[in-house]
DNA sequence: TAGTGGTCTAGACCACATT
DNA sequence: ATGTGGTCTAGACCACTAA
């Protein structure tokens, strides 16, 4: 009577990450309107046939995300869509997210030819090598947002001048097709959140007035050799954008 | 030989935590001057008598925190403390590094009396309930920084009144006093961060132009049965302050 | 090829919440 | 008393890196 595609291995995915997916798809689809409902993990080993563990790391992601809470004793419930936050947040809790985080907003960029890496960006990453790395700007926008959310300059580091010529606009994030086109991969994402005035040009790509606060987000992407790759810097106008994120207790 | 203080479970703490506490310890110290010089798991299994299991558990722990960086094939090295972010930046990665960040920053605050919750809060989390919560103002600030780092402004929730009441300035943290007088445990904290311009009395307090931007961090702090305790609304001044994490990648 | 960390199993005992 | 999730063991196989 089980109908449920097994959780395989063949994709090369591992099991646990191949269950959260299936998992967070029900969940985001409102498979449970009952948030008690969530199945517990003795359930899952059985309706998936595999061992606590990978239970375990699956709903170990999920609860990452904030998609479920879990209690010893009681169980395990979904977080109500109104506890995950309000219009305009974005929360993250790992890469994929920053990914996912595209579902209802659209991002356009375009390029800007190449450039030495602007002062305040070389500082912060104490990068001396003067190259030319190439540049991207785009807008990301909100439907019922009366403005843009963010403006986002994105430079490519210069060793990777060949596959970021290939990189094309209006398709996946830059870090994606980086991915692919230059065959590596991203080991993690170190992010620096301040507040600044908007200068101006800022200011009016934003559609917000001079001086007025502006999130900044400097973001270094990392591959597992530790070298910088990408360097983005985002500015998001202060009363239109808030960063949302959730911290577990130490048990 | 072996002298190192066996990894036991008697003091209620789980062996895996009691590991992360010990190693934590030793990276801080600077036991580690070559990074590449990290224990492997099997060396700390046998050097403290535990499974492979909490071994990787402690581990986890460090490396959401920053610690260590780990690649399969290689090794863990642990993470220079130039690569863990700059002077003025805050890393967070769980409820008890918050607690931590307290490190090389002092704070003072002082109670204010009791008070209804500000409209901003009260919608913000949709409470409508109206009571008098208590209310503590405070400053932190950092060794070698011209100005204070944040004011903070923190409310309890009305229930709590009589454990408000006993809570006194310059010790633990706010929340940290109420989970001992109130019996309560701390289960997550949900944060929001917003660019916002700095208002008379903040900009007084922090010491910098009015308008100026802010970086402004309301926090929920939630128990297990999903009750928010406490609130606080932190500004900090833009060109002081930056908010720094890191993001590890999807398998 | 040897050794690393990543995934996974099948068990076990426990603290805790609910009945 | 039952069942939940949290901790922990002793294995195993694998993908990957480095020598």
């Amino acid at each position: 009577m089980d109908l449920s595609i097994a959780i395989r291995n063949g994709n090369g995915k591992p099991r646990y990450q191949a269950l959260a997916d299936e998992l967070r798809a029900e969940i985001l689809r409102g498979d449970y309107p009952d948030p008690a409902q969530f199945p517990t993990e003795s359930i899952l080993c059985a309706r998936y046939g595999v061992s606590r563990f990978t239970v375990r790391e699956a709903l170990r992601s999920l609860q990452s995300e904030g998609l479920i809470q879990r209690r010893r004793g009681s169980g395990t419930v979904v977080q109500p869509a109104a506890a995950r936050g309000g219009a305009l947040h974005q929360p993250l809790s790992n890469v994929g997210e920053i990914l996912q985080y595209a579902r209802d907003s659209s991002y356009v960029f375009e390029p800007m030819g190449t450039t030495p890496l602007p002062r305040k960006l070389s500082v912060h990453i104490g990068d001396a090598s003067g190259g030319r790395w190439h540049h991207f700007r785009g807008l990301r926008t909100r439907q019922g947002e009366q403005g843009p959310i963010a403006l986002t300059d994105t430079y490519i580091h210069p060793d990777l001048a060949a596959a970021a010529r290939q990189i094309r606009p209006n398709e996946d994030p830059v870090f994606r097709q980086l991915e692919r086109l230059a065959g590596l991969r991203i080991a993690r994402i170190t992010q620096d959140i301040q507040a600044v005035s908007a200068s101006a040009p800022v200011a009016a790509a934003l559609d917000v007035p001079r001086r007025s606060p502006c999130l900044r987000i400097l973001r270094c992407f990392v591959d597992p050799s530790d070298r910088i790759f990408e360097i983005s810097a985002s500015h998001h106008p202060g009363d239109r954008f808030a960063y949302a994120m959730h911290i577990e207790a130490d048990k």
